[in-house]
RNA sequence: CAGGGUAUAGCGCAGUUGGUAGCGCGCGACAUUCGGGAUGUCGAGGCCGCGGGUUCAAGUCCCGCUACCCUGACCA
């Protein structure tokens, strides 16, 4: 009895989260994108209400721009956890000294710290990155090699005092982005799950709808190795310059563009194309960068103390929301690949029994679909679908009705056809 | 941080030689409309970024500050 009870409790709470009809949310559409939005991902989510500016590299996520950062960690997590790893929340208030071993919590090492005081006195830090504290955190939880290896993750809302943020949500003073931090008893096991990691980005940027535009780069590697690979997504407007092959099968960020690494990848300059591009991840084998001065230990089969090597991993989540927006976008509004798309379907009823059985449609697929219920015209309704870029819309009027038909237009190709009610 | 620019209604803008603020969109009501951002009538909405100053009088002139945007530098 309470099961059921408890069954359909979770089942109305879906459908109350899941519904979104356009006369009940606050979100309104705007003709004009604000003056101080002219990064085309910012001007575009803004009109079409996905977000809004605090101030600089700063943005709230309102309903429909939430469910897209939902959909984009939906895919990540479903893509990490496949390899293995496990998810927590880690604290954003920052304890000063791990950071004090490590050098980082100088702001001549790192200069985009936010610090602020406890009003007992002492300073804290808000979290830019977050491999002082995991190192320290699984001090408490890797003793042996048989704890080992571990993959643990977040998505976590990162701050970096940025001298000047730009370019809408892709790059923010305070952003969302997934770390993942891999912890090893040897080189050749980090190495193996390094790998893994690449194959899991692979599919998510596949799954995002941009692996076509993706790739994974060579770039540099600071101190304990030669490279890190970043993924970087062809953008116009992208920060970051990279030099690829025709097939593209070698891919390299301008910083790292000298003969020494040509010859490393057996290229020459004049084979390589130039582009700009956006960094939507990071992979990094760290090994004992952060775990020898913090102490990250395990004792092995032998009874020796070891040193655990690390990797990390990240993916900026809210950059990637801003990467797909303004890559698809054309010049009626966004474009949403449907695997991100805040809802499949852009529901409009004209006239009476248009509205009518748009009603009834919009009652059996709720979850899936975004009803423009307001009482306005449908050229305004049209406009509103084109701008916030649902996959699909689906127009039900008496035109429609009269072949026992609904119009299905797809976003990005622009075509309509009609479809029977019944099939939809 | 350097250089350049901006700040007036929810959004975009105008505001002349200083005289107490206006337009479009949006919002509310009514009517007529209803397949690509309708039309008309009426209406609500402003400490003119903040703080000083000059003046009988400042959105407007002067000084200072702040925020925001662009280019660059910076950027696990």
């Amino acid at each position: 009895m309470y099961a059921i009870i408890y069954i359909i409790g979770i089942f109305l709470r879906y459908a109350i989260i899941v519904s979104m009809r356009f006369s009940k949310t606050f979100v309104k559409t705007l003709r004009e994108a604000p003056k101080d939005e002219t990064a085309k991902n910012g001007a575009l989510l803004t009109r079409a209400g996905y977000i809004h500016k605090e101030m600089a590299g700063v943005y709230d996520y309102l309903p429909l721009g939430l469910r897209v950062l939902e959909n984009i960690k939906t895919i990540i997590r479903e893509e990490l956890n496949k390899i293995g790893c496990e998810e927590v929340l880690m604290s954003s208030l920052q304890n000063p000294e791990p950071w004090e071993k490590t050098g980082r919590f100088s702001d001549q090492e790192v200069d985009i710290w936010f610090k602020t005081e406890l009003s007992s006195g002492g300073t804290l830090g808000l979290a830019p990155t977050h491999e002082e504290p995991i190192t320290e955190l699984l001090k408490s939880y890797i003793s042996s090699y048989r704890d080992l290896p571990l993959y643990v993750y977040q998505f976590q809302t990162k701050f970096r005092n940025e001298l000047r943020a730009k370019s809408g949500i892709l790059r923010g003073r305070e952003f969302l982005m997934k770390d993942l931090y891999s912890f090893h008893t040897s080189e050749e096991d980090l190495n193996r799950f390094y790998a893994e990691v690449e194959k899991a980005y692979g599919r998510i940027f596949e799954r995002l709808g941009i692996g076509d535009l993706t790739f994974e780069t060579f770039a540099s590697g600071g101190i304990f190795s030669k490279y890190s690979h970043e993924f970087q997504t062809l953008l116009p407007v992208g920060e970051d310059t990279v030099y690829y092959n025709a097939d593209k099968s070698v891919v390299l960020n301008k910083e790292v563009l000298n003969p020494e690494v040509l010859t490393d990848l057996g290229v020459s300059r004049e084979d390589l194309e130039e582009n700009t591009a956006a960094e939507v991840g990071n992979i990094f084998k760290l090994k004992f960068k952060y775990s020898e001065p913090l102490g990250l230990k395990y004792i092995d089969e032998k009874n020796a103390q070891k040193t655990v090597y690390m990797g990390c991993y990240g993916i900026g989540v809210s950059r990637l929301m801003g990467v797909i927006a303004e890559r698809f976008a054309d010049n009626k509004g966004l474009v949403w690949p449907e695997s991100v798309a805040p809802f499949k379907y852009y529901l409009v009823g004209i006239g009476e029994n248009g509205n009518r059985v748009a009603e009834e449609f919009y009652a059996e697929h709720k979850t899936e679909t975004f009803f423009d219920d307001r009482d306005s015209r449908p050229g305004e309704k049209f406009a509103d679908a084109d701008l916030i870029g649902l996959p699909y819309r689906l127009v039900i009027s008496d035109k429609t009705l009269a072949e026992n038909s609904a119009e299905l237009t797809n976003r990005q190709t622009g075509e309509s056809k009609l479809i029977k009610l019944s099939e939809i």
